[in-house]
DNA sequence: TCTGGGGTCCTAGGACCC
DNA sequence: TCTGGGGTCCTAGGACCC
């Protein structure tokens, strides 16, 4: 093992933290220590899946997203909580808190992981001492384990970290990868997942080491430019930055839910939508963001699932907005069939701040609601074939038959 | 008795303009 | 008469990750 920094080249860091959600439960409560122990969501609930599990539980054979009844039937002694996000979001600001001791450069990539770039550390001292001191402070401070992987990029640190759990130390240099990286099958690959591993094998390539040699127009033809990512990689090339800011870009807001059962009943999936528009209104507002585009996801009994989304010429942040698009996205597409799921998502998301540049605030919200009605207009007589402004204004709205989804939506649009 | 909820990135086809 | 091709935007779906 070097300890020495490279001449030339990076060095980086992957902390991924171990079981993350149960160890923070252990660290919180120490008699459940050594125990078999699930974190998942509602277990009561047909929606209840394991979402971390100890390692006395994955001894057992339980496993991430295992439904909790088959979880149980593994491992009889299991212990199951429900999740504490808070308490993970305060462990997790604590673990970022002690990486800022040792460098700016670092890069959250969720809630218990991320990378750091220590190139510049040479004062802290060598890696091997700055990754132990790191993972000691952790465990010792924090009470939660952690494994390290030192390597001149991130995807060898990703691929290292992963390499001894827990509380691993892995360095992964280019002249390490024959013997440490290649052996692996192709399937442990990060970026290859089930489909790619599929489509990969069927050309014989099995292992990490087959495809950093396999043939790049081949690679091309059937992964795309994706192929000749992956190729790169498994050579251990890898130019992509270790990025404080990245974590700021967020482009996406959505709230998704499973309902209690399957369902094709309207006040149930009116409630559920309004829910999850002001889930998404609440998220949108703690980060002082809007967005100009809205998907709606429909997932049906049989797992199919659609998304239909829509630009708008405006950006939107509000409830009642959200809400009434995703409705008409929604009664434009539903066929009828049972739902398992719903799901809003406001997309090109932006902060505020650099929305307000766009356009003078007046002249926007003014432009905004006129662009807003012609449209509604538009789309309602063509759904409708009546006039559906006399409707909107018009006393004897309940004269003729309606939907609740209609009248509701009518509703939401006259506030 | 199967299979959550939060995201990102990429691809492909059609519309539209020049 | 009967037709090219490039570029951009929008939409839908899929793969992947934690």
């Amino acid at each position: 093992m070097s300890n020495w920094y490279p001449k030339k080249g990076r060095v980086i860091f992957h902390i991924d933290m171990n079981c993350f959600y149960a160890s923070v439960e252990m660290a919180y409560n120490p008699k459940l220590k050594g125990k078999p122990l699930a974190i998942a969501g509602n277990p009561e609930e047909r929606k209840g899946i394991v979402v971390t599990s100890s390692y006395e539980a994955r001894e057992k054979g339980v496993k991430t997203t295992m439904p909790v009844w088959q979880a149980r039937k593994l491992c009889p002694s299991l212990i199951i909580m429900h999740p504490n996000f808070d308490r993970y979001r305060t462990a997790s600001a604590e673990m970022f808190k002690m990486l800022t001791d040792i460098t700016p450069i670092i890069q959250p990539v969720s809630i218990d992981e991320g990378y750091i770039d220590i190139t510049e550390c040479k004062h802290l001292g060598n890696p091997i001492e700055i990754a132990q001191n790191l993972q000691n402070r952790i465990l010792k401070e924090l009470d939660l384990p952690c494994s390290i992987g030192i390597a001149p990029n991130k995807f060898l640190a990703k691929m290292a970290s992963d390499m001894k759990k827990p509380l691993g130390m892995t360095v992964l240099r280019k002249r390490d990868l024959p013997y440490k990286l290649w052996p692996l099958p192709i399937e442990k690959m990060y970026g290859v997942g089930k489909k790619t591993a599929e489509k990969l094998q069927a050309i014989d390539i099995t292992t990490i080491g087959k495809l950093a040699h396999a043939n790049v127009y081949q690679l091309r033809q059937i992964l795309g430019i994706n192929g000749e990512r992956l190729k790169n990689r498994a050579n251990g090339i890898d130019h992509r930055i270790v990025d404080p800011e990245a974590v700021n870009e967020f482009k996406s807001i959505g709230s998704s839910q499973t309902l209690p059962e399957d369902t094709t009943n309207e006040a149930d999936i009116r409630q559920l939508l309004h829910l999850l528009a002001e889930n998404v209104e609440r998220r949108l507002k703690r980060k002082q963001a809007a967005g100009r585009n809205v998907q709606i996801m429909i997932k049906y009994y049989d797992h199919k699932t659609i998304t239909r989304s829509r630009k708008l010429p405006y950006y939107i942040d509000k409830k009642a907005d959200i809400l009434m698009i995703a409705k008409e996205l929604f009664i434009q597409h539903w066929n009828s069939e049972p739902i398992r799921l719903l799901g809003i998502t406001v997309q090109e998301v932006e902060e505020k701040q650099y929305i307000a540049q766009q356009l003078d605030i007046f002249t926007y919200e003014k432009e905004a609601e006129k662009e807003k009605l012609y449209n509604v207009i538009d789309r309602l007589s063509q759904k409708y074939g009546k006039n559906p402004f006399k409707q909107m204004h018009g006393t004897n709205i309940d004269d003729q038959p309606h939907t609740s989804f209609q009248k509701d939506f009518l509703n939401d649009y006259k506030q």
